[in-house]
DNA sequence: ATCGTTAATCGTCGATATTCGATTTAACTG
DNA sequence: CAGTTAAATCGAATATCGACGATTAACGAT
């Protein structure tokens, strides 16, 4: 990475300069939490382990597929995973990409 | 605060259960980082320490007047500060809403 | 196969975001 | 005071969001 003149400093750019994140995925993610409902969600999720699509529903007065909408944003974030159940989807936190949003905005 | 019925568990709640945060609190900042645009600018408020309004206007090619608009964004949700200096003005991050923002995410 | 349940998607509406150019405001300079 | 520079604000066009009800799709059970 960085570039292959490797004369000079071979890996000191490497760890001392953690390159500027992408602005963009700092705002995906960011964008993600940027909804109140969103966050609610994403707390839910925590506060148990794991959550059927209905109990969200019932404990967040929107419709329906307004959740669904919410999740569906959620997802493309990698926020959450959802596991499909027979008729019902199981939603959980996508721990790895949690992680990466923390590290993100810790580098701010 | 809690309640003021003081007869059980007078400290307990408040110090093993840190309340979940308010939703609106989290989205509000996240709300401010939801952009690459306000992304880039934090940026540069960190690795510079301050920075001149034009100097992010340079930078980043965008008009004058939305580069205004985000910072004007990016102040309301308490993220940076302006200055004015003269005819100019100079902006900086506000360390401690960052820190909150960051405590915040942290919370989930 | 049909029904009932659960969740996703569609279509729509109003509200809000994003961007720009043009104008205004503010402050220094000669 | 007139002129210059810097930044904020205005006004308008476009795009996207957020919400909902209605519909569709997927699945289990009878």
């Amino acid at each position: 990475m960085t570039t292959s003149t490797t004369s000079c400093c071979p890996t000191a750019d490497a760890n001392t300069l953690p390159p500027i994140p992408d602005p963009e995925a700092i705002a995906r993610l960011a964008w993600g939490l940027a909804h109140p409902a969103r966050v609610r969600i994403l707390q839910l999720l925590v506060e148990r382990q794991a959550c059927i699509c209905g109990e969200i529903v019932e404990v967040m007065d929107l419709a329906q597929s307004t959740i669904s909408q919410h999740l569906k944003i959620l997802k493309e974030a990698g926020l959450i995973k959802g596991e499909v159940n027979g008729p019902k989807v199981c939603y959980c936190i996508q721990r790895e990409t949690l992680e990466t949003l923390k590290r993100l905005i810790g580098s701010l």
